[in-house]
DNA sequence: CGGCTGATTGAGCTATGTCAAGGGCAGTGG
DNA sequence: CCACTGCCCTTGACATAGCTCAATCAGCCG
């Protein structure tokens, strides 16, 4: 994978970023403080309880937000793409993180001083009132999972995620989370997870090309999705 | 019960409540737009699907915040006390309620016009800050609460919701939730509930008067709950 | 070629859900 | 004051989804 050195143009140029509701000169002023990295597959970018420095903006790559489980089993809580940012609850808070971010892909991402995002959130209103909607969207999907995790069965919350993956990451059509990212996004275990798998390919909903996963038939893992509410 | 006509102030009294980063001109706003019901236990307060129509604020009783599940069980997501406020991020959102909001005692609440709401938000910066730190605190219990149903056993989550409500509600020192609402809580079914509940009489942990639950074993609890972390 | 990482599959086991049958207590109405 | 009715709570018997453990396989890289 190639990384170019990026900018906060590229992430202001995704619509769906958060940025677009910044000033040039406020753009200008982040480039100048950001501080990019590259983080190979499987590295850190935080760890649970530690204290947060500044906000992370993904620029390429892909990041799962975990928590550690009983067990020591991982909960994915959400996996953040380009354009996305993580970590900012608890910069807001001023608490350690409650989750730890991991690329789960070869990655580019930028991370934003503290201070200046405290800027930004105090000098632009627009921009806080986004991180406003950030959180309540967040809010929601959380409270979605923890009724679908407390309810629906393993069968439909793959299926959900599936489709939720197939959405959210339009452009490569192809979902190449490992079995076990998988399982711990639906809060079961890998076995479990693969079996499944296989049942929907059996079932010609997917199609399997080496280790990444197709959705062939949405309408199908919609109703199992959803066999349940 | 005996329910007295509320005003914003018993709320500002509360140290919990947001109201206390208001001006006295501000509450006095607030009591003149507000408008306090009485709910009788089992009642709505709003429903999942519908239009916010403003902030609801408890002034007296208990309200849970329930999703509806597959096949029909329900999730509670909190449970809120006096002080408390509810509905707050569909209102932000504009968005319709992705919760119902029923009363689990004989209540009294307020609502709070969403214009009022707005208003204060636009104007109070502290006010804004706060709403944001609620938001905040939410996801926080909503993703610990993912990674307990997901991988913690139920006789975990029952001994961690039993402390988590006997902090909240310290005033009563007694758990009066109905057995099938403390199964919901914790994303499980009444009988599972109940006789997690009688293992823990029989171990000591708890009394029960009645139905309703009180904690003798605090350190067990906790042990209880933590097994597994 | 050997070793590593991830995917699969099989065989059991167990926690937890389902169904069914009481039991107790509180409020109501005669 | 008693019987009736409607909640809850409780317990037992049983079924099964999903977890655990263990073995094997397949692709990939040095």
């Amino acid at each position: 994978m190639k990384l170019t050195q990026s900018t906060c143009k590229i992430c202001k140029g995704s619509e769906s970023s958060l940025f677009s509701c910044c000033t040039p000169e406020e753009i200008e002023n982040l480039n100048l403080a950001t501080n990019c990295s590259f983080y190979k597959k499987g590295q850190p970018v935080f760890q649970e309880d530690s204290m947060p420095v500044g906000l992370y903006c993904v620029s390429e790559g892909l990041v799962k937000v975990t928590k550690l489980g009983s067990n020591g089993k991982e909960q994915i809580l959400r996996i953040a793409k380009p354009g996305d940012l993580v970590g900012y609850k608890s910069l807001i808070m001023s608490m350690r993180y409650k989750a730890s971010a991991i690329a789960i892909e070869d990655s580019s991402i930028c991370l934003i001083p503290k201070s200046q995002f405290q800027e930004l959130l105090n000098s632009n209103r627009a921009f806080y009132d986004g991180i406003m909607q950030l959180l309540c969207e967040e809010i929601d999907s959380a409270e979605t999972k923890i009724t679908d995790i407390a309810y629906k069965p393993v069968r439909g919350r793959i299926a959900e995620a599936l489709l939720l993956l197939n959405s959210s990451f339009v452009d490569k059509e192809q979902i190449t989370l490992t079995r076990e990212d998988l399982a711990g996004l639906v809060g079961t275990v890998k076995e479990t997870a693969i079996r499944i798998i296989s049942e929907f390919k059996n079932e010609n909903l997917i199609e399997i090309n080496k280790r990444s996963i197709k959705i062939i038939n949405e309408q199908g893992l919609k109703k199992i999705s959803h066999l349940y509410d």
